[in-house]
DNA sequence: GCTCATGCTGTTACCGCTCCCAGTCATATC
DNA sequence: GATATGACTGGGAGCGGTAACAGCATGAGC
């Protein structure tokens, strides 16, 4: 007696690892047609597929990915780039594009984004891992939008990004957004409507050279309606920056009504509003944006915009999906469209 | 004249994509001292490994990870299994995973668990993408510790737990862990030094068969102190859950402390005492688990125990390391012990 | 001067899988 | 009955890398 060991014609011939040639092997069948019933492809008869799949059950086979990967065939992953995972808003689209993307059978990788991080093309590739690596771009500011501008026009890869200006439809990549300069717009003039005189803005960070989409909006409403526009502020994404940028505003009696650039930034200024004594929203109204889980649930409550971002990245997903598989991806959902909560931190202006 | 396409000896003979064929090529060496290039490998003479490099560079070639992969060489990536990326506890800790991966240059990719998947060795395996892949599971809940143990014991693989009980020092799995019982045990001491009967509490969820391990040290502490241990409260993770428990447990006079299974929940809880008309220290003290970003600018402040997730987070990563390249990758480093910050929610006992 | 170690380089065989292409049948069609 | 289908199946060649081995100089040691 003596072990077989040139049995097995293709590789892995005494291997431990079950591959497809193993499956092959036990079922009796070439490894082609073990190739052809994990892809779901015609041409194998009924009674053949299914010993294949019983075979593949009872040896615990995996295909491997990377092998998959490389011969060619469908990739099946994408790579979320975003600046920060715990941010209320990227790490809703991002929960969003995980559930889309587990449920089309896509694996996903995540890459954080340095603030100073290098953007040009071959350091993006890099992290993708390959080039042509399918992408999702977290590109509400600026880092994703320099990132999105360094991969090759034909790469597929899709933005989350806020309202692109109207003139520049830019580059023709495909790309979801919210309408943040809109809704900024309409919660501005919700607050004028309450009879503030003005309405006082803390911005999340902006490029330099660019504002964001809810100070456009911001102002937007306050010009049309013949109001005057304070100095923009810029404070952070954090609660600490909102107290730190609404302590000093909030020496001045005649602020009355305050936007913020996000929820946490929000719930800053509350904090520093109670410290000063302001009653919100008997002296102060404020105004945050995102609607956090939280939110809804601050003393007081929180008045905010709501956006969606998690059915935005869900979107995300599905237009990339669309475009990798034309023919197999479902078409890609909607999102809602951003909507003013009005809770208890907004009301009259003083008199 | 006429294009040469015997020349390349190699695969991709005729190709456009840069892969190590067309470095070797164009450099005038063969693949495999690119190869060597690539992954730092001595006996390359410097002159020749400079001019690689700077063919590299033109080329703008990067390696291919499926390649690479498949080829047995390292693998450099990590798959995160978690139930939430937007809970605070679990976006934390992926953070820190995230920030020591990319700077020891793995890949990291994310994969969500719904609380009824199937946790089948293969199930998981078919997540991971490969058998043998490397991986970091946040298991602080029960679909995590179920993952867990359905990872065959060889693989390379990471826990984050609750500080396993000291009896079942189980499994030889690696393991990072926080001393959450430890800590629960402290902060219910500490309600209990300041006058209060007994201490309440809404657990997060926890498996049917098992407490969390808060729960536990909330019960440590009660029984060694000799006070009454009230009957246990199932909240959920959210603000809302919090909120809803608390609204019918405020109903009796008697509760004066409550000890929250996380900052979400004593959001919620703190909402409802107010609405109770319940004044928070003054008639009720309330603290939560985690520290979260937010909880310091809460309307009370939030008194709470501060959980480094981040550093739990970059400790499993270089634990995994570590594992993985035990020569190359630095000592994992440690992490915060939990830790008791009072602020204004927590007060005596009223009289 | 010759052997031997040593540094550098190229050749070859895979890794596990998918493509393309060439069979082999059974069933229609003429 | 011979030929054309077409469903099914298998064989081989890569995909872009890495590992093991083999060559070939160069310098040291005898």
């Amino acid at each position: 007696m003596s072990t077989d060991t040139s049995a097995a014609p293709g590789p892995a011939a005494g291997a431990q690892a079950t591959s497809i040639w193993e499956v092959a092997r036990v079922a009796g069948v070439s490894h082609q047609t073990v190739s052809r019933v994990i892809n779901g492809k015609p041409h194998v008869k009924d009674s053949t597929r299914a010993l294949v799949l019983r075979t593949i059950e009872e040896l615990g086979f995996t295909p491997n990915r990377s092998a998959q990967a490389l011969a060619g065939g469908l990739v099946r992953s994408v790579t979320v780039l975003t600046v920060d995972t715990a941010l209320y808003g990227c790490a809703a689209a991002l929960r969003g594009i995980e559930e889309e993307a587990r449920a089309a059978g896509f694996t996903v990788g995540i890459s954080v984004l340095e603030p100073d991080a290098a953007t040009g093309t071959q350091d993006v590739v890099e992290r993708l891992g390959r080039p042509g690596a399918p992408a999702v771009v977290i590109a509400f500011e600026t880092v994703g939008a320099r990132v999105l501008d360094a991969l090759p026009a034909d790469h597929p890869v899709v933005g989350l990004m806020e309202r692109p200006d109207s003139g520049q439809q830019q580059s023709g990549r495909p790309q979801v957004w919210i309408d943040d300069r809109g809704a900024a717009a309409h919660a501005t003039r919700y607050l004028l409507s309450l009879g503030h005189r003005t309405v006082h803005h803390l911005s999340i960070p902006s490029s330099t050279s660019r504002l964001t989409q809810r100070t456009h909006g911001w102002q937007d409403a306050l010009r049309s309606a013949g109001r005057p526009v304070p100095t923009l502020l810029d404070a952070g994404w954090t609660p600490r920056s909102g107290y730190l940028a609404a302590s000093t505003l909030l020496d001045d009696p005649s602020v009355t009504a305050i936007l913020c650039g996000n929820d946490d930034v929000a719930l800053g200024v509350l904090r520093a509003a109670r410290e000063a004594g302001r009653d919100v929203p008997g002296d102060l109204s404020v105004i945050g944006f995102d609607d956090a889980p939280q939110s809804a649930y601050l003393t007081p409550s929180l008045t905010t915009v709501r956006l969606d971002f998690e059915g935005l990245g869900r979107s995300a997903f599905g237009l990339l999906h669309a475009l990798l598989e034309p023919d197999s991806a479902p078409a890609p959902g909607l999102w809602a469209e951003p909507e003013l909560v009005v809770r208890e931190s907004s009301g009259p202006a003083p008199r």
